[in-house]
DNA sequence: GAATCATATTCGCATTTGCGAATACGTGTA
DNA sequence: TACACGTATTCGCAAATGCGAATATGATTC
């Protein structure tokens, strides 16, 4: 554990404002890509670019579970690189514009016209 | 105060390893670019471009003093851009690549054939 | 004020990055 | 087995990035 985590590839990850947003997403708890596509707006296969950089960087891990794919924030063992990741968190969280990604999570979700609802797409846990 | 610090920015100035050097030199203590310059081994424009870029991201300010630019570090005064710069330098300043550009440095300032001896360099204050 | 020194900027150029469009893959379902 | 669906990858291409070489700027010295 503890293992040393590369910062120019983790800096490299957090510089664009697309994998800022899935990263605030993915913070909480593990979220199915059809719920990005649905909040951030963007076409999958950018959406799914972004995801495959965040794993390749080490930030997210991903799960299959049937059609549906799952994605969650790993937080590195290494301190120092884990302390820049939360801090980035942290700040993403209390960032109004970030904020309203959680409103249309939300709506995307649990709201009339859910993606639950229309595709029976697997609901973020913490949201229910 | 605590304004607002695009993080977008942030991480584009701390997303490469020449950038990531300087940072972690400049955040003890104010230093001249003809250091920068010995320590990194890097042509000069190479660092005077990098000092810039840094310079409009908001993270170093520059001083002249007769020929001398001396370069130090900013804390940006947003709470959680701070803390994500300050965890970064922690974590350089633990990196023993990071730490022999110390070494470079103390060679470079104070000791025999060092560029305060050379050129009259103005030696980094905490250093002598 | 010409030369010199430290630093900054400009200019092409090569490499990298992000993107949309199209397509491939993997898994359920009829 | 064929299809439908969610997701991933490939393929040009346009834009951004980093670089070395040359040059410009601003300050000191003779």
């Amino acid at each position: 554990m503890r293992r040393k985590f590369p910062l120019e590839r983790l800096f490299r990850a957090l510089a664009d404002p697309t994998r800022l947003r899935l990263i605030n997403l993915v913070a909480r708890q593990e979220i199915c890509v059809c719920y990005f596509v649905e909040v951030v707006g963007a076409p999958q296969p950018k959406i799914s670019r972004h995801l495959a950089y965040l794993r390749q960087a080490g930030i997210v891990a991903a799960r299959r579970e049937g059609k549906w794919m799952h994605y969650k924030l790993i937080v590195p063992s290494d301190f120092h690189a884990a302390a820049i990741l939360t801090a980035t968190v942290n700040a993403l969280q209390e960032d109004r514009e970030f904020q309203r990604d959680f409103q249309r999570l939300n709506r995307a979700c649990c709201g009339p016209n859910s993606l639950v609802q229309i595709l029976g797409a697997p609901s973020p846990s913490a949201l229910a």
